[in-house]
DNA sequence: TCCTTAATGGTCAGGTTGACTATAAAGGTG
DNA sequence: CACCTTTATAGTCAACCTGACCATTAAGGA
């Protein structure tokens, strides 16, 4: 698996200037389980940081774009089949590229986001060890190796501001789900509880944001009364937007 | 200006996978002139694309940061001094990956935007030709190099969006500013027009967003009854946001 | 049967927005 | 100079949205 073209230093730069780096993908992927915000993490089985945990990623490929390589990486980490992943549409983040974030070599890594609906637990299939679901919050999950805490911290304010203003929400749930379901998405990512009947108001107002399912309902845990089910509309934006409360945004 | 530690590959991958990529930025610089959107483009001095308008940009060096890079080639390329560049806080739009964007290699482009107050005219300072602003929206840019023509257009959607929710547009206006004028920053990025007393009333509404200047105030253009002065404030996100009108996203 | 839980259907006051009218203060024009 | 145009500023009013509630329904558990 050789390049197509070998790479070749621009003729209008100093050679000097131009310096071979590495391209990765690191992949933030979130889902709320229990009513907590869970990560998926590999453990590293090499130097450096062996035995710590890090977001799963690797090596963008000679023929691929970094966005192919991020669905790749998510369908060999989580066992998901290809379309499955493609479904999923992981979403550019941001781009890190200190010079000393990885002390081997010089390497640019392209982060992405993911947002799976509910435990399909991971079968550690890649080149790292196991991947695991962790949860976000406690302080369970330790330092990641190399800036992967500051990727996952990023990533995680970038879905809570997103939830505001575009119908994300839904790709946290199963394809039927209850508003209870949708609303605790919400109150677990931005960390507050939120009215149930202003919240169920205000999502079947969004015209487009979830449409209803025909049918009998179902019962959630068994207790309380059966509720409604609902598909995730056509809409992707959320105008007005559903602004979390306090207009505090997460800093 | 060679890198102080040679690049090697990972000796956790398969030699095969890995290739050298070069990194590059590229910027995409706006500002609001005569009530129309600018953007600044240099003109290609080598193939390919030789003759043809591009976003400036460059190189990311053995020991820089993408950021860095993106302030050194805008301070080289605006002819502005790094102190300025440095105030202008370009923020990274997204990567740009596809194997075959650039046809003499495989280049990886982590894209920029900024926002200057107005025509503080380029002197051509970089290495292609001479820098200019041109009109965004008349189709005076034809097509540009590379796929800086969907760069661009992202990073106008992405300000346009940011607007909303943010106190980014006083970063389109000189330290002292009148309300007309920043309200003609929303007109020109959004494309519509607004309502003057209601825009007024919002912007003054929103703690932080501008904050009076003392002492007499200065007329526009001399028509009309001369305007009040302001400064930016100290906030940075708007809440509630000022939504553009339609409720309908840029798509 | 009663209690608890969760879903669903309402009301109501306050805040925000969009549409609109009115007034003030400048320059330009006859 | 009177008068018009232009822009800034002040204010009104109804529609809409939101947050804080209260009430009812329908399930399971004790």
């Amino acid at each position: 698996m050789s390049p197509d073209r070998p790479p070749r230093v621009p003729d209008d730069y100093d050679p000097a200037d131009f310096v071979p780096f590495a391209v990765t993908v690191d992949l933030a992927v979130f889902t709320v389980r229990d009513g907590h915000l869970h990560v998926l993490l590999v453990e590293r089985g090499e130097e450096p940081y062996r035995g710590h945990w890090a977001l799963p990623g690797g090596f963008v490929r000679p023929r691929e774009s970094a966005g192919q390589a991020a669905r790749r990486e998510l369908a060999e980490e989580t066992g998901l089949s290809p379309d499955t992943v493609a479904g999923l549409r992981p979403e550019q983040l941001r781009t890190y590229s200190d010079p000393d974030r990885d002390p081997r070599m010089r390497v640019v890594s392209v982060a992405y986001t993911a947002l799976l609906p509910d435990l399909p637990e991971p079968r550690g299939g890649g080149d790292a060890a196991q991947a695991r679901w962790t949860r976000h919050d406690t302080g369970e999950l330790g330092h990641l190796a190399f800036d992967h805490g500051r990727i996952l911290a990023d990533g995680r304010r970038r879905i809570g501001a997103k939830l505001e203003y575009t119908c994300l929400a839904t790709a946290f749930c199963p394809p039927e789900f209850t508003l209870g379901e949708l609303q605790q998405v919400y109150e677990t990512v931005w960390g507050v509880t939120l009215d149930r009947p202003n919240f169920r108001r205000k999502v079947l107002t969004s015209p487009g944001f979830v449409e209803p399912v025909e049918g009998p309902p179902r019962r959630t845990g068994g207790r309380g009364k059966p509720a409604a089910l609902y598909r995730a509309g056509t809409a992707t934006a959320l105008h007005p937007p559903l602004l979390r409360p306090e207009g505090r945004p997460t800093p």
